[in-house]
DNA sequence: TTGAGTTGTGCCATACGTTGCACAAAATAA
DNA sequence: TTATTTTGTGCAACGTATGGCACAACTCAA
């Protein structure tokens, strides 16, 4: 037990020999005492554990990792352009699914992110091989990610958040997201829509890809024919959906009905209607995605489909853990189930008080 | 050089050791090839750089941390009803902000929330006994937090993003609150405006306070009174904010203006004004705090004085790092300017086309 | 009572992968 | 040759975990 000076500051560093010599016993025995599994008497144990309560004892985790070679720490790599997509709640609340679960299970989180492709590579580099994290949650599902390839190669625990279209075997935990457009479209088909049109997100995610394949099923299911322009390439953020407005309206045909592949989008575009005049749900209706804590609040409330954000997070944690505990999997990819929530915005009938 | 198998994974584990070997030089030498500032030789560092490349060797980030006390971690203590405060985009862009510095500096960061208050010191317990990180960022500022003094007592290297009431000599990174609601109160005073209700936050949070304290400071200097039902009582989350409004709206002298302490808030705000059918700006104009990313979007877009949220993370993280390595600091408490951004929910004439 | 067998208890030595200090060896200069 | 510099090595830490082993105590039979 010895005051040590680092970079200025004074610590009191009680060690586990601290413990031992006190206590009168070998530091394996104050060990041994701490896993508890192990023939030590009780007379003993009690004495030990009381030494270490009055010293203020506690394991030093970098020693305990050292030796163990596991962290009790699992890394989260937010997507790519972390500076911009980070913005949207809906990170956030997976973010908050993950931590919630980890803590239950005494794992920290080590949140990282990075500034370009290459960049990615090494951060997750550092942990990997730096043996920084037990396994790593990795928040990306664009198509042709390196980064999958990288932790496949190097044999690595992670799950995906999303569905990796290139290898399909990877654990993940995932949304039927073809389901779920399907399901949003269908609403508006059943409200006897036809022009029907889809704003998009960026090209290279395959949530993107899987949503307007939703869309495209069920149109074709109920014999519509999509115009070329009738799919609009939005973006996560709402600026895009919101200029993208006054574009779409001022067609030859209007849409009657929208599906916003994004709830911040969707608030670009509710935007954009209000700006130029246009009520929803009065002249057209909106349905999106996500479920965003803040939808609800929207004028008017948005329609979206809950997509079980938070869950998909705490799954995520949870089957990571699991794999990184080596405890058998129920399946490798794991489909968080998604409920379309009707509100103001895809209603046909207004019952305002 | 071996093979390890670690709960079923396969490792390719290269130490520093193999690297020596191989090059057969001393794992001293490696060592100093990699920390660079020593005397080794043009070709011997060429040499053992090769073989390090050649076999993908990357120091093992524990064991570096055992000897050298040093993590370069920084924890993010979450504040305590993590659940539900951290829906709010306000605090994910303060992370936004702490991740992007960290990353540059190379620092990793460790996110960390608990349950209850025993909890929450048991978890910092941990971080700063274990000497899992170097620093904390505590992202709380509840009056007569326990963290706060448990930091202080450990003399652990902490700065507080909000300011301490209790503790006014802790590092801190804040905005100057009292001064902005004063800012925002008398953007709606020099338009006429008298009947100005403001509805504040949780009463335990010294930034509640601290924009309470700037309302009443505009009134008072304005010699408008403010009727003991003036300050209503609101939370981080919106549907409080919608709930008071029908029933401040049905008082007798409803207000003409309202300061909100939270974009959130304010959409819930905004959400109940549009449920009865009052028009914003028209009938009432509506002022908030955080400008949060979606507060442009609303219908109306909402005012909102700006506190530079990233920037508050960002400089957080720069200070705690500054902290953390001994430099000195210009002063103990930083204040991140604000700025009032005027939109249409509290504009005098709507120009719309 | 004694010796062998059995069980319970705790310690020693070693290892994890790295750094840093004191010193050895080699190269160079005087 | 000796002194001096340059370059590299050996060893001891850092704080913890663990297999093997010593030792004491206890049981039981002769």
């Amino acid at each position: 037990m010895e005051s040590v000076k680092i970079r200025g500051y004074e610590w009191m560093s009680v060690t586990i020999k601290d413990v031992a010599r006190i206590a009168g016993v070998s530091p394996s025995t104050v060990s041994r005492v701490i896993s508890g599994h192990t023939r030590i008497s009780p007379q003993t144990t009690k004495k030990v554990k009381l030494i270490m309560e009055e010293l203020g004892y506690f394991p030093n985790i970098m020693a305990k990792s050292l030796v163990s070679k596991t962290t009790r720490t699992l890394g989260i790599i937010l997507p790519r352009p972390a500076e911009e997509l980070f913005l949207n709640l809906f990170f956030a609340e997976i973010i908050r699914g993950i931590l919630a679960q980890s803590m239950r299970a005494s794992y920290d989180i080590l949140l990282t992110s990075s500034f370009s492709d290459k960049d990615e590579i090494e951060t997750i580099t550092k942990l990997v091989k730096g043996r920084r994290v037990d396994g790593i949650i990795l928040l990306s599902s664009r198509k042709n990610d390196p980064s999958i390839q990288f932790l496949r190669d190097q044999n690595f625990p992670f799950v995906l958040i999303g569905r990796s279209a290139d290898y399909p075997d990877v654990t993940s935990v995932d949304n039927d997201n073809v389901q779920a457009a399907y399901d949003a479209t269908n609403h508006l088909i059943a409200q006897g829509h036809t022009n029907i049109r889809f704003v998009t997100g960026p090209e290279e995610m395959v949530v993107s890809q899987d949503r307007l394949a939703g869309y495209k099923k069920a149109m074709s299911e109920a014999n519509i024919n999509i115009a070329q322009d009738w799919i609009i390439e939005g973006e996560l953020l709402s600026q895009s959906g919101y200029r993208a407005m006054s574009f779409i309206m001022s067609q030859q045909n209007p849409p009657t009905a929208l599906v916003v592949f994004d709830d911040v989008a969707a608030f670009g575009v509710l935007r954009g209607l209000t700006e130029l005049g246009i009520k929803v749900p009065d002249q057209i209706k909106l349905v999106s995605f996500n479920n965003i804590a803040i939808s609800e609040l929207a004028s008017p409330p948005i329609s979206s489909i809950d997509i079980g954000t938070y869950q998909l997070g705490y799954s995520a944690s949870q089957t990571l853990i699991r794999v990184v505990q080596n405890e058998p999997l129920n399946a490798k990819e794991m489909i968080i189930p998604h409920r379309l929530i009707i509100r103001e915005s895809s209603m046909n009938k207004v019952s305002r008080v």
